[in-house]
DNA sequence: CTTGACCTTCCAGTGTGGAGGAAGGTCTAG
DNA sequence: CTAGACCTTCCTCCACACTGGAAGGTCAAG
């Protein structure tokens, strides 16, 4: 199939698939005599593959590394239980941090309510903003 | 003060703030005569101002603009309660999303302990990041 | 007078994941 | 035969927030 149908059944631009050839996610296909790209059905596997473990958080380059696995014909299931044990960790520290994020900036929303505008001092940018203090 | 000094006060590397002075989020300072930058007290300020908002997940064009409505001489209260609020339910969201991410690596971790490598269907790149069924 | 620690400007590059566009080849319909 | 819808390669650029390095000026100590 040519790109543009490998593109339209997976929702992924064609753009996207000449890029990924280009960093080597995806493997050369084969051409047709016109040198257009001709992609078999593992294609549109492995671009889903990509998609779906890119939407879990996993970068490129992880997904080169897991894919890689795959094509020396290893199994590469212990590396990726690593991979998604590290990521998993990763996402909690990391919804930790926003959450801390975002409770101080309710809070800053509820003192914002509170005070008016002519409570702010010169001296500061922005009172709202300033280091805050117990609330 | 130097600009070493002022790095060396707020934590942030020189480099960064002649940064912040280009993209126009640092007023440029008063200048020595062997031209060095000759930084002030409320610099120190406005680099902290700025350090923290960007912990709270602001980018520098947000910041550029609460600053730039000090700078106006109008009080940027409104605008920032409502820079607050718009973060703050962008935060929640993307919480939401890292949650949901974090719950399907999870899961995949528990399938992947339980199922073997011998389980591995050629077909497929890893079984692990396989569309998810059931589970 | 030299050394070393500062400072200056300017230019270029980092990483991530692509997007945009030019110039040109190919295929199908009418 | 021509239009237009594909396809090809190649090159450049985007946001984001810096960071590195070259080449050179300045200043205090020894």
């Amino acid at each position: 199939m040519l790109i543009g149908e490998l593109a339209a059944r997976t929702q992924v631009p064609a753009k996207t698939i000449r890029y990924y050839e280009e960093v080597r996610l995806m493997a050369p296909p084969a051409r047709a005599p016109n040198r257009y790209r001709d992609f078999d059905q593992p294609a549109v596997e492995r671009l889903k593959f990509i998609r779906g473990a890119q939407s879990l958080g996993f970068g490129l380059g992880e997904i080169r590394e897991i894919i890689a696995y795959r094509d020396r014909g290893e199994t590469p299931c212990a590396h990726v239980l690593d991979l998604i044990q590290r990521r998993s960790r990763e996402l909690v520290e990391r919804i930790d941090e926003l959450r801390r994020s975002q409770k101080e900036l309710e809070k800053l929303a509820r003192r914002a309510r509170r005070l008016s505008p002519k409570d702010c001092e010169p001296s500061q940018i922005c009172h709202l903003l300033a280091p805050a203090g117990s609330d």
